[in-house]
DNA sequence: AATTACAGATGACAAATGTCACTGGTGTTA
DNA sequence: TAACACCAGTGACATTTGTCATCTGTAATT
């Protein structure tokens, strides 16, 4: 059994695939982003692709989404310190098998493999439970007006950059702040990402 | 000799303390919190307490200035995801005795820790360097106010809880904005946090 | 003693932001 | 087919935010 492990932070990439090698019997390469994930992926067979979400080059979700579409069979499990409502939402429609948070410890991880691969989808209940009653109240176009605005983008360049006026820009925000039950646009935007809305 | 590890993710604290019992003859035991750490550093005896920062109840630098002047002789290594050249400023006045990356295998942790206990102090290369060049632009006042804004608050309500009138308020975040080239005071509160400022 | 530098503090003013009422379109429901 | 609930879009208006000139006190420099 081949686990491929994509992981950023060194440290912690390291001592999960040593601690996975001892406390099991699987093969474990090691990718240091999305990227380089993708890449091996390409150039050998593996069973279960373990992966990180936040990743430079290529995240976590879209390395999912391709390596579900390209290898079908592939087992694909996520493991994140963000338990944002958001992501947990476009990794099951990606068909993710399993969804773990950082904050159980090792064995965990192990065993929920185990499960995995009998053929079973394991997702941290915490995580199932936030899902359920956080709903997206953003429309397409406030989300993007909201995304620009925390990117620190003026309403005069989010008009020009979603090709309305600046009054409809600052609509969308106004209704976005209202809808999350912020203060201003800046709070709003922190509240949708941390969310994983945006 | 003994180990504390404080780390709040338990699947990255249980990882590291067992691989660091494999590759090393240290005994570790584990703390979930900064509280914790506290806790079991006055009920035992360690000789390296090894900490995150950023965790709840009390993060890794107030835990690391406790420890140090309650325990001098205690070796203190801060390895932390965060490289802002603000923590490693305070964590050198501390007396801290090891600054790591997890952006760094393993090896490299276990290595520093040797050195450590020889009495050398080892501090990442890229935070030093970093650290250098980065110097804290923002006053006592500015950096309070920016930091009540950062957390949302209006103007008015800052200036309530600074004592200070409305303009006097606006006028710090402006200077604050200005001093960190940022175009509002919540981008200049993100850049501040982000350097470790606030 | 005069000069300089700089943090604290303030209010006037300009610019950016947020709110609101309104129009038009589309799809759903009674 | 009304009535309703939306989302998209707009401009007028009020509020909030950011900038600036200015004054005070203190500490370092000449």
């Amino acid at each position: 059994m081949k686990i491929l492990l994509a992981e950023d932070q060194a440290m912690i990439r390291t001592a999960l695939a040593g601690l996975l090698r001892l406390e099991s019997n699987y093969t474990v390469d090691e990718a240091v982003d999305g990227a380089d994930a993708k890449q091996k992926l390409q150039e050998n067979h593996y069973d279960i692709l373990l992966t990180d979400i936040e990743m430079p080059h290529i995240s976590g979700l879209e390395l999912l989404q391709w390596a579900k579409q390209a290898q079908p069979h592939l087992l694909t499990v996520i493991i994140t310190t963000f338990n944002r409502s958001g992501y947990i939402k476009r990794a099951v429609a990606a068909g993710v098998n399993g969804f773990l948070l950082k904050d159980a410890p090792i064995e965990v991880l192990v065993q929920s493999l185990q499960k995995i691969q009998t053929g079973q989808q394991v997702i941290s209940n915490e995580l199932l439970l936030q899902a359920l009653d956080d709903q997206d109240p953003l429309t397409e176009k406030e989300r993007k007006a909201l995304r620009l605005a925390g990117e620190g983008m003026s309403t005069a360049a989010i008009a020009k950059a979603l090709f309305i006026a600046e009054g409809t820009a600052r609509n969308y925000l106004s209704e976005a702040i209202s809808k999350l039950h912020a203060s201003n646009r800046t709070e709003a935007a922190r509240i949708a990402h941390q969310k994983g809305w945006l």
